[in-house]
DNA sequence: TAAATAAATGCAACAGTGTTGCATTAAAGA
DNA sequence: TCTTTAATGCAACACTGTTGCATTTATTTA
């Protein structure tokens, strides 16, 4: 694997990601750093948060990527963010959830990645 | 309820979810559509497919939409496309899996729709 | 059958998300 | 301090999806 380098923004795009215990998207990270950065280098960042397995993708049901550190994933198998997650549709946050996918595959299926999202209200909005 | 015309351009677009039996892209019904119409045009069509219920529609982890007329979907209850979705990485298409999404949330969540997208490869591709 | 109504369309422009090429900057090791 | 190259900034781009508005046309009414 590459060698990676310490940077000012790496830092303040993961300190945004730890600060919020959810999944943001790009936007959110960008408007929440306290540098200011290149819109492309926080895509830049994020993807390779992704590659390295600091932080997992979901794309929601509005098209859009999320990125987010959470404690479910930790010690998980191979398959990335094998979790649900949940979007309240009243906070706008899309947060982790402890629920893990299970489902039983047709013959023959093999499933290598998971993307799944509940669309609601969460508790703190009813 | 409005109420709905018919048109040639709108019959062709359900001819082209029909023949096939998966999920599709915009741009998918669009290229395999007989009469050539505009591109929003296909757009307004399917999304007012979805308000009719005749589709429903999907989001994969690609970020883009996807639409189906399934079986499965026949008789189900209020929350739209409550099943499983399965992306082929190999063949590059969308199909909807019989099984239905299962989980056990935290107290006070209230779902009211679901995103679910199993990645892998199917049956015909391995 | 002809006129009236408004649903559906075509066209154009736009917004938003995400990516990429390339020159420049700067972190880390020698 | 010098060298290497990972990381960045900038700009341009591709793509998906939406919207306003004038026009067409399916359907209803007279």
């Amino acid at each position: 694997m590459i060698k990676r380098r310490n940077t000012t923004t790496q830092e303040a795009v993961l300190a945004v990601l730890k600060s919020k215990r959810k999944a943001m998207s790009h936007d959110a990270v960008f408007q929440l750093m306290d540098v200011d950065a290149d819109r492309a280098t926080v895509y830049r960042i994020l993807n390779r948060f992704c590659k390295d397995e600091i932080v997992h993708k979901i794309v929601a049901d509005d098209g859009k990527q999320y990125f987010a550190i959470c404690d479910n994933c930790e010690g998980l198998p191979p398959i990335p963010a094998n979790h649900f997650h949940f979007r309240c549709t009243q906070c706008e946050t899309i947060e982790c959830l402890a629920e893990p996918i299970t489902y039983s595959l047709p013959d023959n299926y093999i499933v290598q990645q998971t993307n799944c999202i509940l669309v609601g209200v969460c508790k703190d909005c009813r």
